[in-house]
DNA sequence: TGATCATGATAGTATAACTATCATGACTAT
DNA sequence: ATAGTCATGATAGTTATACTATCATGATCA
């Protein structure tokens, strides 16, 4: 066997170790200055490494964008797995999540949530190759999926009204998630900003108008 | 009278017709391109212009870029006002702007309203100078004001229920435009989205939820 | 002990934002 | 009509950054 060849094929399967770090390193620096603004350069600094080393594993900027980002929505589809086999009413479930993203005194989880709004509006205009966009996609997919079960089961449970198109709602749910996390981030960068309406009532009321709608009447 | 003083202000009045053309150029080719990948030289080439002379009238790219924002959407500003005219009740009024700006046969309007919502992360992560994001804010302001007049009208009818926070509802509904024309963006680049929910779809079905809260039960 | 290979350093290329300068030709005021 | 003014275009140059190429070094592994 080919020690290039293996050292290639844990590159691509995402398991070595250099390759996690530079991705979380990268995560940070990003999530600090935004995937336009922060240079390579910039990376490899924050865990010292040399900027051929970071190309190494990246060789385009793009495919380290795009391995953050699915990094981080793996990290989601665990709590969304976590929170759906709770043993309490799809309601609460569904509250739970709200909370643990957006509402959470972690600003940690927030962060996280405009990093990856940022991402798909990213995606869908700087994104040159398309090629490993599908990767987040799969993701995506598992994270709706999920979230139908729940909602299926809250139909069953009767907390749910049963006449809503599961599918379509819950994507709206999950749209909701990230749009504001992005008027947030705006909030806090402008000042003159302050006389809008405060992001996190604006969400707290989006919440309700989609609880209200699918709560069984 | 000093003649270049002149020429300076009608520069910062955006009031100088070769100054409008580079704009409307600009929104032409920020459409086809997005903001990142448009280069200066692609607007200059769109008027057969030299890229000095664009320069002379935006220094700065973000400059131009805020400049085609801001006129994008004082031309929707006239259409709130315009329906906001209109004789019939305000849920119609509503569904009017919902289906102008997004359900239209003509796909100018959904255009306008995808590099909208691009502009609004580009100004979260990529301006780098708010300066002059403030008249874009303005703007914000008056359609907003003109869509709380409808809601407030609907109340006083009584189309709309009267237990509602009329501004935080109605943010919602404009963040709902936005973000589903990026869905929509995302949607015609990527073939193997396929299978996700058909973002008219989802709109739609945003649109709904949206009515069903505010409709007088 | 010797071969392999990840790493860092460095130099180089291409592109694009942005600056500076100057010739030209259209417009403007008298 | 003429002279001056000024928008424009052409061009050359600066800087920043993505990305490539190459080589020396030193850790690791057989």
């Amino acid at each position: 066997m080919n020690p290039q060849s293996r050292w290639e094929q844990e590159r691509q399967a995402g398991k070595n170790k250099r390759m996690k770090s530079i991705i979380e390193a990268a995560e940070k620096v990003f999530s600090r200055k935004g995937f336009e603004k922060t240079t390579m350069q910039d990376i490899a600094d924050e865990e010292n490494l040399g900027i051929a080393t970071v190309f190494r594993y990246f060789p385009k900027k793009d495919k380290l964008i795009v391995a953050v980002a699915v990094n981080l929505l793996e990290r989601y589809l665990t709590v969304f797995q976590t929170v759906a086999s709770k043993n309490c009413t799809c309601l609460e479930k569904i509250e739970i999540l709200f909370n643990h993203f957006i509402f959470d005194i972690e600003p940690e989880n927030l962060e996280c949530t405009q990093l990856l709004e940022a991402f798909e509006s990213y995606a869908s205009t700087s994104l040159e190759e398309l090629g490993d966009y599908h990767q987040y996609i799969e993701v995506r997919k598992r994270i709706s999926d999920t979230l139908t079960l729940i909602m299926e089961e809250g139909i069953c449970d009767g907390s749910i009204r049963s006449d809503i198109q599961v599918k379509e709602v819950l994507a709206s749910v999950i749209n909701a998630f990230g749009l504001f996390s992005r008027k947030l981030s705006l909030f806090e960068r402008i000042p003159f900003f302050e006389d809008e309406i405060e992001p996190r009532v604006q969400l707290a009321i989006t919440k309700q108008i989609f609880l209200e709608y699918i709560k069984a009447k």
